[in-house]
DNA sequence: TCTGGGGTCCTCTGCCCT
DNA sequence: TCTGAGGGCAGAGGACCC
């Protein structure tokens, strides 16, 4: 039998809502919705006030605006979220080195080796609430549990709730004790698992599965079956109570990406192939800002009718320059028919490693052949010394101060930066280009 | 109503090699 | 020389999460 662990699972309430309200005090207590704001744009969070007219998170905007029409609707601002979340993740490292950031806005954290300093675990939870509160402003719940499943079912548990009245305050910190833990599980249906979304559910309800009991009393073996062996089996423990992952404290990103919405559908191959320029190129530019090369690069498209494809290819050496990175895409999106009109398109890069020793991809054009054949476009070669210049102009004078040539001057989708608008396409605007590589 | 952006993990298939 | 089994890897796609 294992020692008990404590883990604690901490889930900001609200987050970039809340980010918003510390910077514009005046909105609170009313419905506010963060979220893209055009044609075809999403909610990325709402205030508990605006949850309780029934917005949601990933809601269609136009959905949201219909059901309140008085919310008011902001933007989302990544680099605020980013520096508030870096806040908040220093007081919990302050409190114990094992921290696993699942996102900007919720962590794990094992305090096993922290109680008998500070206390029981669900007095480092409430220590923790308190901190945040006054160092940052913001409210957070936290689920304390022995495994890293049940302490984000108790966080859930812990937050405030949306009614038609109004908000509803929660206990803020929930603890779900070991002995407690089936009485509390079995009682839940099952798409309270994480993980089980609506293509699970739909299976799991065909075996006649609706509750984590009824889950839990179901052959493992079926499971495996119907499910997959990593699924059915991970399922199957879950259903008990069982989960024994550990809080992984440096977990690198394994993979870097970048996509678009288009506010109108585009069936122009130049413009699809501009658009690849400028999503490889900060994809470029992020690998070299984490010190990673990827062995694999991928191109995702979506089609007006939403059925979307990916495409990628491992080259002969691994990449980090944009050019180079976008003759790749170019290459891949050429197999790729957009005449019917495209929706989405994307970079990713996978597959990150540590930079070789020596000096990689110099003959830049042999190393994205690789396997895929021939590129349709044969980037000049930059050199490293060209590519450390460009970072460090941009560096001391933002993204948009030097960049691909061929982007200069495109308007709408196609000059704005990515990574800056993250929920559907806004309208076009017009920006003033940067310089010119 | 009409579905974002950035990720992770898993499964399946086909190919290559032994 | 041919054939089949099995492992490893790449590529594609699905599902899920926040």
């Amino acid at each position: 039998m294992p020692p008990s662990r404590s883990i604690l699972h901490v889930d900001m309430d609200a987050f970039f809502v809340g980010v918003e309200l510390l910077d514009r005090p005046e909105l609170r207590g009313r419905p506010v919705v963060v979220g893209g704001a055009g044609r075809r744009g999403v909610v990325a969070a709402a205030s508990y006030e605006a949850r309780s007219y029934g917005v949601f998170s990933a809601q269609p905007m136009a959905v949201a605006r219909r059901l309140c029409p008085h919310a008011v609707i902001l933007d989302g601002r990544h680099d605020r979220y980013r520096e508030i979340s870096g806040q908040v993740m220093a007081i919990f490292r302050d409190v114990t080195p094992l921290v696993e950031p699942l996102s900007l806005d919720e962590a794990f954290l094992d305090v096993t080796g922290r109680t008998r300093g500070l206390g029981p675990a669900p007095q480092i939870a409430q220590m923790i609430r308190d901190r945040v509160l006054q160092e940052v402003g913001l409210s957070c719940s936290v689920g304390v549990a022995p495994n890293k499943f049940l302490a984000k079912l108790a966080s859930q548990r812990a937050k405030p709730t949306a009614t038609p009245t109004g908000p509803v305050p929660g206990p803020g910190v929930l603890e779900i004790a070991e002995d407690a833990a089936l009485v509390f599980l079995h009682a839940l249906p099952v798409e309270a698992i994480w993980g089980v979304g609506p293509a699970t559910l739909t299976k799991l309800q065909q075996l006649g599965i609706a509750t984590v009991a009824d889950l839990a009393d179901i052959d493992a073996e079926v499971l495996v079956r119907h499910l997959g062996r990593a699924s059915g089996r991970h399922l199957a423990a879950l259903a008990w109570g069982r989960d024994d992952r550990p809080v992984e404290s440096s977990v690198g990103a394994k993979s870097i990406s970048h996509e678009e919405t288009f506010p109108e559908d585009i069936a122009d191959r130049e413009v699809l192939e501009r658009e690849l320029l400028r999503l490889a190129d900060s994809v470029g530019q992020r690998l070299r800002d984490s010190g990673v090369v990827a062995r694999t690069i991928g191109i995702k498209v979506r089609f007006a009718g939403f059925r979307t494809v990916t495409r990628s290819v491992t080259p002969a050496a691994p990449v980090d320059d944009g050019l180079l990175i976008a003759s790749i895409a170019q290459t891949l999106l050429a197999e790729v028919e957009v005449a019917g009109g495209i929706r989405l398109i994307g970079v990713a890069a996978s597959q990150l490693i540590d930079p070789p020793a020596t000096q990689l991809a110099l003959d830049l054009t042999e190393a994205a052949v690789g396997a895929s054949g021939p590129l349709r476009t044969s980037p000049r070669p930059r050199s490293p010394e060209l590519i450390d210049t460009l970072d460090s102009i941009r560096s001391r004078f933002g993204r948009s101060a030097i960049g691909p040539a061929r982007l200069a001057g495109a308007a709408g989708a196609a000059a704005s930066e990515p990574g800056t608008r993250l929920w559907g396409p806004a309208v076009p605007v017009d920006e003033p280009g940067g310089s010119q590589i």
